[in-house]
DNA sequence: CCTAGAACTTAGCATAATGTTG
DNA sequence: CAACATTATGCTAAGTTCTAGG
């Protein structure tokens, strides 16, 4: 802990501020404890853990703070329909606005987004509205648009003391509203607003983009909380759903969500000592499993040439799972989302297979998109039974149907829970994460390099992770432009050639790859944390940071 | 068993905040 | 200091896994 606040410190072009000391008391408060268990003779920290699914013992906190209402627009901001100016009932003006904000966004031109948009539009028109107004087409959100973009204006524009104030009044809400009472500690809530309603914007083509989510009533909200403690209050004139007491949940509030009918919860954020040991251990299944993870190959390895097709599919799926870090691919209800696979729920026409590919043999071709519609594409070299396994499971087969069709995550998990106790698919996705960026840092690192060297090669690391894990995001519609720019940058820059290097780098970093945020190691390489993680990173993994010790491996 | 729904984690996009440059 | 670039945080959708009940 000290060795971590001393870097901290003797960093040049760091602010030391309130901010820091907070997260470091934060880290003493929470990660000393964890340290002190983990570190008893022999003692397990489960085992200071709260018996059977016990969550807490104690709770209290204020309930979710609803969005503000609506405030109707004035009569000089007007919607206009085939031309004509119209004032829209209250209702029906609140969803035309949510639906005129985003006017200059992709969304708004989206064919099954309009489509939504308008038959749930309509729902909440007056009859005479209704009867009226039958095509989006006519409809001129233009002046709402207006409206609302210079509003934001105004406000980027006002003064600092203005924004200040704001900020404090936002404050004021967050410290009364954001934490909680658990088991004695007060601890941040990570969302304590409720959704405001707006259009749904679902990722990918999901069926139903631009649906009318819902305004959120008290009604609507179960509470759970102690028996003993202070009951949150609803909202006056309202009452809540149900409050009940349920310590075998970690949720303060609930309610279900309109358009796919989930349930959202209120939780606690991720520098919660409840949420910071969940995490703790997932990390504890990830380094069990790499005691094993040789074991398990041998037996997946095995089992590809099993009689029975079922395991001869679970190995490949295992494979695949192990090897490409794919996710598990549970099914999902046809028309309700976005058509998106994961390893089970693999399509035959998600795979091409090449005997033979630039030389080589036995090369898989994947293309398909996976969580959030993010394509994966991927060409692998696999072992010749998996070849010859997938070649045959695909046999006689339309494009659509499942490559295993013996198969689902269910009985793959119930499979790998026999083999080790906690193992789930997702846990090789953690541990080749993890394996992976100790390995390319081991690699990468020079101990003699200076800071920015090792900068560079944490960053190189992280990208070989986030590779792997496929995570990636959206170009920028200004990539083209701001690439040109940077390799112009380049040129001019030559001459200094290590500073360069790693500007170059972070810069690319920043288009093209998310950063990944597992690694424990900074310390082990002598980098200063926060060149690596950020604040919200450092408070998340305040843990982990004080657990490293230098010769600390995964 | 099986399955639907509940609970909890992961992840990309939006936006606010901060930094840089002309 | 405005305009642009980059980073940090907020938000919530979209996954996985667990669980209860038939």
């Amino acid at each position: 802990m000290f060795r971590c606040v001393l870097a901290v410190a003797q960093l040049p072009f760091t602010r030391f501020n309130n901010t820091t000391h907070l997260w470091c008391l934060r880290a003493l408060k929470y990660s000393v404890p964890i340290l002190q268990r983990a570190r008893g003779a022999g003692e397990r920290w489960e085992e200071e853990h709260y018996e059977d699914g016990v969550k807490w013992r104690f709770l209290e906190h204020k309930g979710p703070l609803f969005a503000p209402e609506y405030e109707p627009l004035t009569d000089n901001v007007r919607f206009h329909y085939n031309g004509q100016p119209m004032k829209l009932s209250a209702n029906a003006e609140e969803v035309a606005t949510f639906f005129g904000k985003m006017l200059d966004h992709e969304y708004t031109t989206n064919a099954i987004f309009r489509a939504n948009f308008f038959t749930d539009w309509r729902e909440v028109m007056t009859s005479a509205e209704r009867k009226l107004i039958t095509n989006l087409n006519k409809c001129d959100f233009q002046e709402i648009h207006t409206y609302f973009t210079e509003k934001t204006e105004a406000k980027r524009v006002q003064s600092k003391e203005v924004k200040q104030d704001l900020k404090m009044e936002q404050e004021a809400i967050a410290q009364e509203y954001g934490y909680c009472t658990m088991d004695g500690h007060r601890e941040r809530i990570a969302n304590y607003k409720i959704e405001p309603p707006g259009l749904f914007r679902g990722r990918g083509s999901h069926p139903k983009m631009g649906k009318l989510k819902n305004r959120i009533q008290p009604e609507d909200v179960i509470i759970n909380c102690s028996r003993d403690s202070k009951i949150p209050v609803p909202p006056t004139g309202h009452n809540w759903k149900e409050v009940r007491f349920d310590n075998k949940v970690t949720w303060l509030a609930s309610w279900t969500e309109n358009v796919q009918g989930a349930m959202k919860y209120i939780m606690l954020n991720p520098s919660s000592k409840l949420k910071g040991e969940k995490d703790w251990q997932k990390f504890e299944i990830a380094r069990r499993l790499k005691g094993c993870v040789d074991d398990i190959r041998a037996k997946y390895s095995a089992d590809l040439k099993s009689r029975e097709m079922k395991s001869r599919q679970r190995a490949v799926a295992l494979y695949f799972i192990d090897k490409l870090a794919l996710r598990a691919g549970n099914e999902k209800e046809e028309g309700e989302t976005a058509d998106t696979v994961g390893c089970c729920s693999l399509r035959v026409e998600h795979i091409k297979l090449h005997n033979k590919l630039n030389g080589q043999a036995c090369v898989v071709e994947f293309d398909f998109l996976g969580k959030d519609s993010i394509r994966y594409y991927n060409k692998v070299l696999v072992k010749k039974q998996v070849f010859k396994n997938l070649k045959h499971f695909m046999q006689n087969k339309d494009p659509s149907d499942d490559v295993f069709d013996r198969l689902n995550t269910h009985n793959l998990n119930k499979h790998l829970q026999e083999l080790m106790e906690g193992l789930t698919a997702k846990v090789f996705r953690t541990y080749n994460a993890s394996i992976t960026l100790q390995h390319q840092l081991e690699q990468l690192t020079d101990s003699e390099g200076s800071e920015a060297e090792k900068l560079l090669s944490y960053n190189r690391a992280n990208r070989a992770v986030a590779v792997l894990c496929n995570h990636q995001r959206t170009a920028p519609k200004s990539f083209d432009q701001s690439m040109k720019k940077i390799q112009a940058k380049i040129e001019a820059k030559k001459e200094q050639i290590d500073l360069t290097k790693s500007e170059l780098k972070s810069a690319k970093m920043y288009h093209k790859v998310k950063k990944d945020k597992k690694s424990k190691l900074c310390k082990k390489y002598d980098v200063p944390i926060e060149k690596v993680y950020n604040k919200t990173q450092r408070e998340k993994f305040a843990w982990a940071i004080d657990m490293t010790e230098e010769d600390f491996v995964f």
